[in-house]
DNA sequence: AATGAATGAGAGTTCATTCAT
DNA sequence: AATGAATGAACTCTCATTCAT
């Protein structure tokens, strides 16, 4: 509040980094980098961050809380499953599909080590997930998902398509719609892959794979 | 390439960095500290690799290769698709779920920065990427996968999961057995997540992605 | 070029570089012997000199055009040609009798290499031959100078006597007055070493000296 | 003697350092680019010399004293000073100017440093100059030099034109004959370069250059 | 608050030398 | 005598961080 002025600094800092994180990489970038393309002066850096891993840290606890967690209401909580993972998967594909330097940031910069990982599971994606959890059990409640499922592997699982569809799209060299793909994510999760005439030999592994979920 | 005289060397000092790798993170490991675990003089190291990165870089060529790779036709080109999917899935995160610390310089390590993602996407994740593509276009064939199904977005969401399944195992706490989650994600990836009753709200979402998806 | 704030660093490393190089030869001194000398961090060097290589063709680019380039005008231009040769070798063993250790680093580690001595000569022994040179053509035009000399040969000679002289001083345990050499190196080099009653197996060789002597 | 089959070993070691070190420099020629230009391996090279720095010592002893030393008879004792003084130059400028490599090493890479310089001329070069020192005072006897000549100074000179003649002909891109010298060079030193007709103003400057050598 | 020159610890890499074979 | 794989000391250079201005 009091440093709004600085606050604009920050920013300004934190937006370098992006840019810059993105290009180069974490570990290869200098600060004096970031400071450059912030337009500030080495020393300034470090009246805003306590170091360099801090600029990486606060940029996913900041741009993160505030672009993702922030829209936990907008997913309409009155809505069905279904349509609720189409808005997860709208929003994530879409937020990130619009920023590319962000999303290489996200994918590849912030997974530099476990340590980083283990941060970015701690805070942010064990919210994200407990969120695509509860709608997943919503779901089994209403009927619209299946009752059988096991709700944390449907969890990361669907986690992790949309994730893959990220990192595959900025290592992707053409520039296609990533938010493009929310649709056809969302239709292959909920009526899975097979089709209506299985080989003969399909089936003895679908039950054996019905029943050993049941554990 | 320049081997010398001991494949016993250069194995020791790929199998030291997978561990020193794994805990320290690449960046902040030294090459000391994988000549002391591998138990050879630093200078050693470069009688085996160019340089640090090399050595990253050869662990994954040489264990992705020997490993997977070498397994293309132990995946049973016979089988239908179903049960090849399985089969994969199962190779995976077997292999991954039997070497914590490979797992780890696999998913975290390797994953540095886009150089590295690239050419890991290049050389090994294509040709991955080009077995799953062929089983399902396989499926799709014979009947047992859906004809309507967008053959990379499957592809891409049928590896993502299997990496979600492998990341979030290296960073949970508790110990499971990984290779078991094999059935239980195939079952998810041919069924899908929809339950018999689904929401009223729900199928309009749905026709519209399967219009969408007809493109 | 890149010079920040101080230029007194920048001199004070220069110094401390002339120092060090000379006792202990530019390939055995370690940067951090220049730096403790200069009374600068490591890592300051690198803010002036882009590594140690330039450290020394800096000292050679910088102390050579300031001491003896700019000194061109001052050999008086409109003397004769033998005085303006003594002026050139007065000034010539004058620096660098007045400087031992700048005149290690010149006759020593300056000609570390054929790199070296090529830039060496690219640049700035060039031009001072060229100025020797020119000399000796006026003095040929105002018959100061024998006009059946090879000018060539005549300026490479009259540089490779005043270099040995400095090399000689400098490797000499005794210490002497190395400027007192001009007016005999000059004399000899203008009078030649010929007397007056050459012995009689040499009166091939004299006569056909001798003809051209006849001043 | 009884290491005949060795003496070859050692002196294709020595030919090959000659090769490598005139084309990279003493410091950035590796023991191994010798070895190997030897056709030997790197340990081989420390059976016959102590290390990297007695393969170039050795190399100036010996080359040196076989090749220069060795023919101080050549130089006709019994011919006066002017004949001798030719001949030296001839032979001077006519080894050198027959092996660049050689000449190279001698001119360029054996004054690495003082260290070198020093050892350089107590071995050699002393023997060398008290050579040039004796004939000139036999001509100064015989009257067939200067008998007012600073030897010393004459002396140095003599060896300094030489010496500067073939690091002039090492460093030019265009390849001349350097024995061809010897004859212009001997002249201008016994004859010197002034002319019939000095310029008045230079008639004062000789006489204080005659004056101060006399001390 | 802002600067940016200065710092200095630290790491990758090279290569002369050794020694078991 | 010869080899060449192995050694490890030593050096240059980078860059995150500090602090006097």
């Amino acid at each position: 509040m009091a440093r709004r002025r600085s606050d604009d600094k920050r920013s300004r800092i934190l937006h370098a980094a992006v840019k810059v994180f993105a290009r180069r990489g974490y570990f290869a970038s200098r600060v004096s980098d970031v400071a450059r393309r912030a337009g500030v002066a080495d020393g300034t850096i470090y009246l805003y961050f306590r170091n360099k891993e801090d600029i990486l840290v606060s940029l996913f606890d900041e741009v993160m809380s505030e672009h993702l967690e922030g829209r936990r209401r907008q997913v309409e909580p009155e809505a069905p499953a279904p349509a609720r993972l189409r808005a997860i998967a709208e929003r994530h594909l879409g937020l990130l599909g619009s920023n590319r330097d962000l999303a290489v940031v996200f994918q590849v910069e912030l997974r530099q080590s476990t340590k980083f990982m283990e941060r970015f599971t701690a805070s942010w994606l064990q919210d994200y997930l407990a969120l695509i959890g509860e709608v997943i059990e919503q779901g089994q409640r209403e009927g619209s998902l299946r009752a059988d499922l096991p709700v944390k592997v449907a969890t990361k699982a669907f986690f992790g398509v949309l994730d893959e569809m990220v990192t595959s799209w900025i290592l992707s060299r053409k520039p296609y719609d990533l938010a493009a793909l929310a649709g056809p994510v969302v239709d292959l999760f909920l009526r899975g892959a097979a089709g209506s005439h299985p080989a003969r030999e399909a089936r003895p592994l679908l039950r054996a794979v019905a029943a050993g979920r049941k554990r």
